[in-house]
DNA sequence: GATTGGCGGGG
DNA sequence: GTGTACGCCAATC
């Protein structure tokens, strides 16, 4: 017996003589791969009996409960007493030890409909991931395996042992993997999206640490010493294998790639009978069956970044496109090659020495995947070591499934059974439900000069946290008479002797990101970008957990805890609004979490004084942070109400940068002076707080429409065809636009973007479309851009100051308006 | 205005 | 594989 030390990365089970046997990859100390094998793991679930009968009769029963068919059987192995708790009530159950993994969703129907069974309980764990939570193993983390090497191990590329013993102690942990990145490039006369059926690979390029490749098959002159020509496209397929097991990276990346390449490499290599092996345990990589979205690839674990940058990154990012070009233009700051996409097919036939190009591009595209993915790896691992469960699950799960799976490895050290997810009456009940939201309150349209903000630090979770907000606490017995949640639909209250599973473990985890940012400021360059993306993983962990109760299928939802979770944040706001307003603070605007507030003759001294009075009063973790103080901000009206609007205003630092809420300047279907006349307006309402300058400018503009000074680049509206356009009902400009596309023999598709500019020839708007190149500088419709683009852009704005479009559009001036002119 | 349906990413 | 996305926008009633 041997002790060896490794670092897992990847988990699955094989079915092996009949009994289920868990199979971890890895990587040593010494950098070497191997697999771990422990056939000590057994399937269970959890049977309630029901109130009164007998839980040893019952065990009897169960203990020798087979079904299915010979050689297919389910089986009980062993049956164990076991006492949990279940949403704070202590139940009494049996604990079923079953042959495979299979025999659980194969038994547990007719187990829960027997005498004597209340309930089922734990029947839908996957079973390495459950593997993982008992065993108390984390991915990525140091691991400690009394071990037996195996010899001639079957179909493994990589030695495997036979675990005896697995523990973790340690915090040290794998943080650099070896990736591939990967991408190809397929052939598509039509020029639109290949089909596999079809449309071969012509390019694949591969992408790691010291590596580049670019493998096609038709031979043509390019001098780059990436190239690698292969006889076909079977050959090419072969090739791709051999290298990725060659190399034998820890994450083969791709983007998109559970959608279009790996499916379309799987797809092609059937033409050919090539399984796509590529895998530590030689397992063929296999299309999404059922529901499925994931391409699995056992031991070198198939990564497609886009879903983690989509579900985890993308709340931090400014694009809301999700394409590699702009995903990498954001975060690297590079983007894809610029080449014609569609006329690749053409090249190709061809041989035109264009291919150059498209291989470079096609190189290009597995760099920036491969960059992408080295960029938000430390968040992944962070996420992965939090979470404890593989790369693979991490890498797709959502926020909910996040907290969830957190919760569920925290659950045995509370001895918590994990609650059943809802079935199809529950959900629906769930959905119907809401919970009241948060208080808004609307600001009056104005110019102001000096404004505060405050802001609470974390409001939801450190309520949940401070008032102790979990579903086993909710109206316990022993705080009747204790403070009820502030709300006139219900008594409720919580728990103030006992302290709450899902409360205390969110506290864990705010405490936890506060020590990462206190160790943070004593750590060099490289260790902050590991600490930086575990507060960040722990912000956002932590962020989640309001949103969880709230979510119908969450297992621990509780509509009561989520409904006392908004009826205190707005108590809390409401006590800052009120507190302020007797102080003497014009209160201008609130959202949730942040009170704007004017100072009127008072200082910045005297609001952070006021903000200490309110800090000192607040329970536990909650606290009321200063936010900024704001020499101007600009608040407009909604419509013809008169009414601020919410969530839409406009603020000026005391450094000059604009921090502009809500308003459309980046939204898709604006011409681009529209954009550029509103940001305008803004910075000179704000920075130079001069509306008749504004107005002025407004009207210059109006007046270069009316002249045709106006480029066609900045008049160029684009818009996403949402399907084909026979199926559009109603003509709208960009279906105009479309059909006019196709008549120039452009293949239009759903999801394309059109790009138009609306002209005057003729009376509706679809016969004034022109597409951008059909026109001439100064032909478009000026009283078109200038009140259905410009005008609404900056009316609402210049409305605060008695502007109104028309003084705009005529040059004329309202005689209220005297004071400015 | 509320509800429903389909899309995203990829060549 | 002890299962299987989800949040948003546009179209439509």
């Amino acid at each position: 017996m041997t002790m060896l030390q490794f670092y897992p990365i990847d988990v699955t089970y094989k079915v092996l003589a009949g009994r289920a046997v868990v199979h971890i990859y890895g990587r040593t100390v010494e950098n070497k791969q191997i697999c771990i094998i422990d056939d000590a793991f057994e399937p269970y679930f959890y049977v309630i009996p029901e109130n009164g009968a007998s839980a040893s009769d019952l065990m009897t029963l169960l203990e020798n409960y087979k079904n299915g068919e010979e050689g297919k059987e389910n089986k009980v192995t062993s049956v164990k007493q076991v006492v949990k708790t279940l949403n704070g009530r202590d139940e009494d159950a049996i604990q079923v030890f079953v042959n495979l993994p299979r025999a659980v969703p194969g038994m547990r129907h007719e187990i829960s409909k027997m005498e004597g069974v209340k309930s089922v309980l734990e029947y839908d764990i996957f079973f390495t991931r459950r593997y993982l939570v008992d065993r108390k193993i984390v991915p990525l983390i140091l691991t400690d395996v009394e071990t037996e090497p195996i010899e001639n191990p079957k179909r493994s590329r990589v030695p495997c042992f036979k675990a005896k013993s697995i523990t973790q102690n340690s915090n040290d942990s794998l943080d650099e993997l070896n990736i591939l990145a990967f991408d190809i490039e397929t052939y598509n006369p039509e020029g639109r999206l290949s089909l596999p059926e079809k449309h071969p690979i012509i390019m694949l390029s591969l992408y790691g640490k010291n590596f580049k490749k670019v493998i096609t098959w038709k031979r043509f002159n390019a001098d780059l010493d990436y190239i690698e020509f292969v006889d076909g496209e079977a050959e090419l397929i072969e090739r791709f294998k051999e290298i990725v097991n060659e190399i034998s990276p820890d994450l083969l990346v791709g983007y998109y790639s559970d959608g279009f390449d790996l499916p379309y490499i799987i797809k092609r290599g059937e033409k050919y009978k090539i399984k796509i092996d590529i895998g530590l345990d030689y397992d063929k990589a296999v299309l999404p069956r059922g529901n499925a979205k994931s391409i699995d690839t056992t031991g070198i674990v198939h990564v497609d970044i886009l879903n983690f940058i989509k579900r985890v990154i993308s709340r931090r990012l400014k694009t809301d496109s999700m394409k590699l070009n702009a995903v990498a233009g954001e975060l690297l700051g590079e983007v894809k090659d610029d080449v014609d996409i569609e006329g690749l097919a053409e090249a190709w036939d061809t041989l035109s020495p264009e291919l150059k190009n498209y291989a470079k591009y096609n190189l290009q595209d597995s760099k920036l995947t491969y960059d992408l993915c080295e960029k938000v790896l430390p968040n992944l691992i962070e996420l992965v070591k939090l979470i404890g469960q593989t790369i693979k699950d991490t890498n797709r799960m959502s926020y909910s499934q996040l907290v969830e799976w957190y919760i569920i490895r925290r659950a045995d050290e509370f001895n918590q059974f994990i609650p059943n997810r809802p079935h199809h009456k529950e959900l629906e009940k769930r959905m119907s439900e809401r919970v009241k939201g948060a208080f808004v309150y609307e600001p009056k349209p104005g110019l102001y000069e000096g404004v505060v903000v405050f802001d609470f630090r974390s409001l939801y979770p450190t309520i949940i946290v401070s008032h102790n907000i979990s579903i086993e606490t909710l109206n316990c017995d022993c705080c009747k008479e204790k403070e009820k949640v502030p709300l006139d639909t219900k008594q409720l209250w919580f728990c103030s002797k006992k302290e709450g599973f899902f409360s205390t473990v969110l506290k864990e985890i705010i405490t936890r990101r506060m020590r990462v940012k206190e160790i943070m400021k004593k750590s060099d360059e490289k260790k902050r970008v590991f600490l930086d993306a575990r507060q960040e993983s722990l912000k956002t962990l932590s962020n989640s957990f309001y949103g969880y109760l709230g979510f119908f299928a969450a297992r621990w939802y509780s509509k009561d805890c989520a409904r006392s979770v908004t009826a205190y944040g707005r108590h809390y706001i409401h006590r800052v609004i009120d507190g302020a307003k007797k102080k003497g603070f014009d209160v201008l605007y609130s959202d949730t979490d942040s009170v704007f507030m004017h100072l009127n003759d008072k200082t910045e001294k005297d609001a952070l004084n006021f903000c200490d009075e309110i800090n000192a009063k607040l329970p536990g973790m909650m606290e009321l942070e200063y936010e900024g103080t704001y020499p101007r901000a600009l608040f407009v009206a909604v419509k013809e109400s008169g009414v601020g609007a919410k969530k839409k205003y406009a603020l000026i630092d005391q450094k000059g940068q604009l921090v502009i809420k809500g308003f459309e300047t980046v939204r898709r279907n604006v011409s681009p002076i529209a954009k550029a006349t509103q940001e305008k307006v803004l910075r000179i309402v704000l920075q130079d707080n001069n509306p008749k300058k504004a107005f002025e400018f407004v009207r210059d503009v109006v007046t270069r429409l009316k002249e045709k000074r106006v480029g066609t680049e900045d008049l160029t509206i684009p818009t996403r065809l949402t399907r084909s356009i026979d199926s559009y009902e109603s003509i709208g400009p960009h279906v105009a636009a479309a059909k006019r596309l196709k008549e120039r023999g452009v293949e239009i598709y759903p999801g394309m973007i059109v790009r138009y500019v609306v002209t005057s020839n003729g009376q509706k708007i679809r016969d004034k479309v022109r597409l951008p190149e059909e026109v001439r500088k100064g032909e478009y419709d000026s009283d078109y851009y200038i009140n259905n683009q410009v005008l609404p852009a900056v009316e609402k704005i210049l409305e605060v100051f008695n502007y109104s479009s028309d003084d705009i559009s005529k040059g004329k001036k309202q005689s209220k308006l005297g004071q400015y002119f």
